[in-house]
DNA sequence: GCAAAAGTGTTCGGTATACACCCATGC
DNA sequence: GCATGGGTGTATACCGAACACTTTTGC
C-alpha cells in the first residue's frame, strides 16, 4: 500500500481509518451505486466500495474525495456528505480498520469511466459484497431518500437542465416507488428549489406537448423544508 | 489521573481514534454540557468533552459508553447517538487524533455524582473549551433540537414521569426558546409519544388544577413524524 | 367567590395529495 | 381533428400555531 507513514504502527489501539463511499447514481429508472470487484484476499473476488486509507496531512471528507478522484476516476461527484462511523472490531478480517463511510452522488446524466474492475450495479440487487460494506450502501441510500423529502438534494442527481418527466424518473429511481410528476412539480417549486430557464425541449416521437426545463436554484446543499415542529413563536424565517 | 488519555501519546504520523461526547442535560430552564477541566497541557485548564482513545476489542459506541461509565460517573445515559468525525490534521496539537463525536442524553431528573474537575456549564455561555470542543457541543445541540422536531427522543431529557408543564419547561431548554404547552401535549399526543398515567400531581402552593401524569410510550427513540414528502401513494393514513 | 394553573375546543393558515381540466405539439 | 404528453386549477385532508374557553384545585 502506498502511504504507509500511517500504518508502519501496528499497534493494538491505533487503528488504521479509512474512508469509504456510497456513490450513487440514477440511471434508467434506478438506482446504482459504484463497486470495485476486489482481486485479492481478503474477500477476493467480492465487490466493494471506493475508498481507502486516511492520510496523515488529510481530513476524511478530503480524502474520500481525493481517493474518488484518483482511484476511480469520478470527477464530477455533485455532492458528498458524511453518514458515520463504521467500527466494529472485526469487521474486516486481519487488521483493525475504522471506517468513516460517505455518500457521494453523481447526476444522472454523467458517465464516468471507470477501471476495469468497477461498475455500476442496481443497489436493490447487489452483487456479493466484501465487508460491511452492504450495510454502509443501505446507509447511504437511506440518507439520499431522507434528504430527498426535506432539502433541494436531487441537485446532485440531475442534470444542469432538466425536463420534470426526467426529474420524476430521477426521484423515483432514487426513493424506489414512483412519484407524481404534478406534486414533484409544485411542491419544488412552492420551496423556490427549481427555477425555470424560459427555454422548452422538443417534443418526443408520438407528439405530446414540448417539455419546459428546468433547473435547480441552488447548486448546493440546503434543507428547503426545516420542518421545524415546536419552532420559535416568529415563525420560520 | 483521569482524563489524561486523549494528549499523554504524541505519534508522529500515527492516528489515534478518539471518541468524544456532548452529554446534554435540560436544568433549570438552560440545556447544559458535561465538561472536565483539563490539568495539563496542551491546553491546560481549558474545558474539555469527555471521551478517550478507542480500544482494540471496542466499537465507537461501546467505547464512548465505557469512558462515560468510568470516568465521568454517569450510569444513567438515556440516549445515546453518533454524531460525525472530526479530522481536521491539526485539531490537536502534538499528535494526530480522529475523533468520533456523540450526542449523550441525561434525564433532567438525573444528577450524576461527577469527579471534582466535572462540571456542567450552560450550552449557550461555555467556559474556555480546549480543541474543537466547542464545535462539537454546537453540533450535538444543533441534533439534539432537530430531533425533538421528529422523533420522540424528549423521552431522554425527561423524567420517567412528568407534567406537561414539566416537559414543556424541558423542551424549552433544550430548544433555546418558549415552546406553547397546549400544542406540545397536541403534537406529541397526536404522534402517540404521550401516555397518560392516569395518575395526577398535587395542585402547586398558589392553588390551580392538579396537572395530570404522563410519560413517554416508547422509551427508545423512533421517528414519530416521518415528514416524508414525495412519499408512496399508499402514504400514512 | 376568586385566583391560578391545567387542559380542551375552535379557528386559521399552510402544505401535500389527488384528480379534473386545459395546453401545445406531431401526425 | 385526434392522440399524446405537459402543465395548471381546484378540492380535500391534515397538521401545527394561536387563542378563547372550560375545568379543577387552594384560599
Amino acid at each position: 500500500m502506498p502511504h504507509s507513514n500511517t500504518a508502519d504502527r501496528a499497534d493494538k489501539g491505533d487503528a488504521a481509518h479509512e474512508v469509504l463511499a456510497g456513490v450513487l447514481r440514477a440511471h434508467e429508472g434506478r438506482l446504482h451505486v459504484l463497486l470495485w470487484q476486489r482481486a485479492q484476499p481478503p474477500h477476493e473476488h467480492r465487490w466493494a466500495l471506493p475508498g481507502g486509507r486516511l492520510r496523515a496531512d488529510e481530513d476524511v471528507e478530503t480524502s474520500i474525495r481525493r481517493q474518488l478522484a484518483e482511484k476511480v476516476d469520478v470527477h464530477k461527484l455533485s455532492h458528498v456528505e458524511q453518514l458515520s462511523v463504521f467500527s466494529a472490531p472485526d469487521r474486516v478480517p486481519g487488521h483493525r480498520a475504522v471506517a468513516t463511510a460517505f455518500l457521494g452522488l453523481v447526476p444522472s446524466d454523467v458517465d464516468p469511466e471507470v477501471p476495469a474492475d468497477t461498475a455500476w450495479h442496481p443497489v436493490d440487487e447487489p452483487p456479493a459484497t466484501a465487508f460491511d460494506h452492504e450495510r454502509i450502501t443501505h446507509a447511504a441510500r437511506a440518507r439520499l431518500s431522507a434528504k430527498l423529502s426535506y432539502t433541494n438534494i436531487g441537485f446532485a442527481l440531475a442534470p444542469a437542465e432538466f425536463t420534470i418527466s426526467e426529474l420524476r424518473g430521477i426521484y423515483s429511481a432514487a426513493l424506489g416507488y414512483e412519484v407524481a410528476a404534478t406534486n414533484l412539480q409544485r411542491v419544488l417549486t412552492r420551496r423556490g428549489a427549481l427555477s425555470p430557464t424560459g427555454r422548452t425541449m422538443p417534443a418526443g416521437p408520438s407528439g405530446g406537448r414540448p417539455p419546459a426545463l428546468f433547473r435547480f436554484t441552488n447548486p448546493g446543499l440546503e434543507v428547503t423544508d426545516p420542518f421545524a415542529v415546536f419552532r420559535p413563536p416568529t415563525g420560520r424565517g
